[in-house]
DNA sequence: GATTACGTTGACGTTAACGTAAAGGTGATG
DNA sequence: CATCACCTTTACGTTAACGTCAACGTAATC
């Protein structure tokens, strides 16, 4: 039995986007689905490709980056030497991934700062209305 | 005195971007300088924006997306309602930063994951040199 | 067998975020 | 005063990531 396979539009519905999106991730080569005649035939994993996609969207990759990141994953490791250079791939995507982290970290302590604003200005509006 | 002043092209080199880029920001309304007859001048608070307009876009926002996050650091709050609005807005970017962190977390499940596979498979080529 | 629902491949349009000249102003310097 | 080094505006070019038709195939259904 093929594991599970999903039609274009069931994706779409999945992840909430356009059929549009997922042949045009194929286009730029992150997604090779199977074939049914002229239809495409999504397997699990390919499932999962789309899902990674989206992930590194919401990060603010880009699909070539994304695509690379994804490539990553199958042992695609000829000789040594293309093993370490993945490994330098690797640390830069977790280098990006630290600065995020301290950048998001940053963000919240800002917003934090200014919900405080809103909410002191909030308390003083009611006491206004209270006292007026 | 004024505190401080920068011209766009000391900006552009402390933030390694285009005075192009700077310029771009102006005309989006994300910074508006000071002019000293046709000339550009830059005060702290200009670079401090720069500085969360660059953090924004490590972040993936689009730059409408940090101009009205930037927006939201003067208190140009008004009415009670504008204020709600303005938390609602704050709780919104808080939501997103939450998914972004466990994005960011599962990306970096899978970054070790992967670096395991390299550095096992390292291990077996090193093992090949010396037995072969 | 015509409609409906789903799929396909082009191909052109659009938006964001700049890049890249072009053409010129301004002030110090050899 | 000519040459830099820096600045200005205007304007067209570019890339990514799709949106939006158009024109067509196919399979079930009324």
């Amino acid at each position: 039995m093929p594991d599970q396979s999903y039609s274009i539009s069931e994706l779409a519905a999945e992840f909430a986007i356009t059929t549009r999106a997922i042949r045009f991730y194929e286009e730029k080569g992150l997604l090779a689905p199977a074939r049914k005649g002229q239809q495409r035939i999504y397997s699990a994993s390919d499932q999962v490709r789309l899902k990674l996609i989206l992930r590194g969207k919401r990060l603010g990759f880009t699909l070539e980056e994304s695509r690379d990141l994804i490539d990553m994953y199958d042992p695609a490791h000829g000789n040594v030497d293309q093993l370490q250079r993945l490994i330098r791939k690797i640390e830069d995507k977790e280098a990006l991934l630290q600065r995020q982290l301290r950048d998001i970290a940053g963000m919240q302590r800002d917003l934090n700062e200014v919900r405080q604003r809103c909410n002191d200005a909030l308390q003083t509006h009611s006491k206004t209305a209270a006292k007026g």
